[in-house]
DNA sequence: ATGCCTGAAGGGTTCAGA
């Protein structure tokens, strides 16, 4: 199974980009950041293109701003708006859905920008992530979270740590809540995958950015256990980022094995199979 | 020039993004 997240910065002029790009990555499951447009809206403009392409959606967007969305053709059940009994600012905002796609519980997500250290849009990022913690306490053992969490894991998934000291994105108490979410057993399974490389998911638009490759890493697949035990590929598809019209953000593309199948016993490794630390199983695959 | 692009709303400019 093929799941992918993209925030599009508005699906209605990413619509050129986005369809070829289904068409030609053939993702099963697709999380959507930053639609930008109302449900409806969404429906008229690419129902049937979707429908046609085999997918089934849930989408959970607002005019103008935020918006997230789930494709998938395998499945696509459960699903849940928002982040129930959630923070928002004042009232919630579409930055959260749901659904249970071929045995597997997928959120797509788009955390609050945040802003500025000690503004009340940065208390309220910190909030939105504890109660994204709390919803994950009570998951599925299948989950996964995929997403624009506006959170660089680490000094190595900035272009230039300098550049972002005292701003959002970096700042301890940020990358403390993300890393609540790791604590409960989500694995950045990009991340795991590629422990030492430059990778990157977003480039602001301005000065060449991409060009030079100067980016952030802050678009993430977050993997339970059972999930991440599963992952073959993890990736970002920077051919995205490229050409005409592009997002600023780039996709990340996530193969899994099939899941284990329960009728036909537990699973067991042979005897001299060694214990591999995760992510050092198999060789990197590139696209 | 921390707003060098891009998008949206609503109006002929402003706000937001990270």
């Amino acid at each position: 199974m093929r799941i992918a997240t993209w925030n599009v910065n508005s699906i209605k002029q990413r619509l050129p980009r986005l369809l070829p790009w289904l068409d030609e990555r053939k993702p099963d499951v697709v999380c959507l950041q930053e639609t930008k447009l109302a449900d409806d809206k969404l429906a008229e403009l690419l129902g049937s293109e979707l429908e046609h392409r085999g997918y089934a959606v849930a989408a959970h967007g607002e005019a103008a701003w935020n918006g997230v969305a789930i494709l998938s053709r395998v499945g696509l059940d459960d699903v849940v708006a928002g982040l129930p009994g959630g923070p928002g600012f004042p009232h919630q905002e579409a930055r959260a859905v749901a659904a249970t796609c071929a045995g597997v519980r997928v959120l797509s997500v788009y955390v609050p920008n945040g802003r500025e250290p000690g503004s009340e849009h940065y208390a309220y990022k910190l909030a939105w992530l504890a109660s994204l913690r709390e919803l994950l306490a009570r998951a599925p053992e299948a989950t996964v979270v995929c997403g624009d969490v506006n959170i660089a894991p680490t000094d190595q998934d900035v272009f230039d740590p300098d550049a972002y000291v005292g701003q959002t994105h970096v700042t301890p108490p940020e990358r403390a809540a993300l890393g609540a979410l790791v604590e409960a057993g989500f694995h950045d399974v990009v991340r795991d995958r590629w422990p030492h490389e430059r990778v990157f998911t977003y480039w602001d638009y301005r000065a060449g950015m991409f060009h030079q490759d100067l980016g952030m890493r802050i678009d993430l697949v977050l993997a339970s256990t059972a999930v991440a035990d599963r992952v073959r590929a993890a990736w970002v598809d920077r051919q995205a980022r490229k050409g005409k019209g592009p997002s600023d953000h780039a996709p990340v593309i996530v193969d899994l094995d099939e899941a284990p199948d329960g009728d036909i016993g537990p699973v067991v490794p042979p005897p001299s199979a060694p214990a591999a630390p995760r992510g050092a199983k198999k060789l990197p695959q590139a696209p």
